[in-house]
DNA sequence: CAGTCGTGGCC
DNA sequence: TGGCCAAGACT
């Protein structure tokens, strides 16, 4: 990596602000630096991109607009609103992070890096976003745009997918800071990360700070910024249970940990779960999810199946493939040692749907159609 | 540390 | 289609 003199490091920091000052995106959460408002888009804008934060943040700033509003929210209606926007747990730790500055700090909200990243869903990126941006802590908020940029400016060779890289940019990055402007600098590098200096398509010929990316002067961008390779993710077959009675719906609800938790959605099984000798029929198989659901939750359903292909889901670490089938409950069953309830169809609107559910739902009613 | 946790967009 | 990417945090 290179290394800059001090006044290579001043006239770097005066053309990011420049262009930042002439250029900055007109975002919702830019109109002030109220903490509660930084702190949101932060939370929504992990791992997610702006123009599908935008509309997100607006709804819920109209529902929640102060912390103590957040802090009181009822659970349902909270993933409700969020709901679409992926990684749950976001919002749950949004809640609890609320409760806390409304419990342990009186409503008043801690500004050092330390006490906020304390706060449930806030780590060491976030941390540095709202110290700097909304109490002009000179401190960096080191994000994947941030990686990316600096590990070209400075054609810095570590692999940023490793945790450990992260706090060999905050040190580099410390010594390149402006002290007065800390919150406007991190941001101009994120505007300058989505733009001029993407992860594709950039164009590095026309950035502002083209003369500081040594990678571009040296011709060797597509080398920066190094970083390794995420597995694939792995195939789950689900059988997908669509027991109905009318316009009554059986539900599930999800386990309080893993993937989609505590979302209600239709019953699934795991393939791997349905035991059959090696040349079973279809109807075997059928037959042999009756007794799994029998046993397990001592109910009596009755299963066919649906026509059509699976419906397939995929998501960071797993792909699904749901074959779905249609299933009747005997009148008489007893729910109490069943996880769920009863839906009724015109009530769907009502709560939070997951994508995946979204997608059963859709293929059962075209289904039906045909 | 490495795996987990959603969804939408792009090519 | 599949792979990669998008203002990460938690276990």
């Amino acid at each position: 990596m290179v290394e800059w003199t001090p006044e290579k490091i001043v006239a770097f920091q005066e053309t990011l602000l420049k262009w930042y000052d002439n250029n900055k995106r007109n975002l919702p959460w830019r109109r002030d630096h109220d903490p509660y408002h930084i702190w949101i888009s932060e939370i929504m804008l992990q791992q997610t991109q702006v123009q599908t934060v935008i509309p997100y943040y607006e709804r819920f700033m109209k529902l929640f607009p102060t912390v103590q509003a957040l802090a009181n929210a009822d659970e349902a209606i909270l993933m409700k609103v969020w709901e679409g926007l992926g990684y749950y747990s976001r919002a749950r730790n949004l809640q609890k992070a609320a409760q806390q500055i409304v419990n342990d700090y009186n409503g008043q909200w801690p500004t050092t890096v330390k006490e906020l990243q304390e706060l449930s869903g806030i780590g060491p990126y976030t941390a540095g976003a709202i110290a700097s941006i909304a109490f002009n802590k000179p401190v960096p908020a080191v994000d994947g745009n941030a990686l990316r940029v600096f590990a070209r400016l400075l054609e810095i060779n570590e692999d940023i997918a490793k945790p450990q890289t992260r706090k060999l940019f905050e040190n580099i990055i410390k010594k390149l800071m402006p002290k007065n402007r800390p919150g406007d600098f991190n941001q101009a590098i994120m505007d300058l990360g989505a733009s001029y200096m993407s992860a594709k398509n950039y164009d590095s010929e026309n950035s502002p700070v083209k003369l500081f990316n040594q990678a571009y002067l040296d011709g060797v961008e597509d080398n920066y910024p190094v970083k390794t390779k995420k597995k694939r993710p792995i195939p789950v077959n689900y059988f997908g249970l669509l027991i109905h009675s009318q316009d009554d719906y059986l539900f599930e609800r999800r386990p309080n940990s893993g993937i989609l938790s505590r979302f209600w959605m239709f019953p699934l099984i795991k393939g791997d779960d349905i035991q059959t000798k090696k040349d079973a029929s279809e109807d075997d198989v059928l037959r042999a999810l009756e007794a799994q659901f029998l046993s397990t939750y001592q109910l009596e359903i009755h299963v066919k199946k649906i026509g059509g292909r699976p419906v397939t889901h995929t998501f960071t670490h797993q792909k699904w493939q749901i074959t779905l089938l249609e299933a009747e409950l005997n009148n008489s069953s007893d729910l109490s040692y069943f996880p769920g309830k009863w839906i009724s169809e015109s009530d769907f609107r009502e709560i939070a749907f997951t994508k995946v559910q979204t997608k059963m739902w859709e293929r059962y009613q075209q289904q039906k159609e045909q």
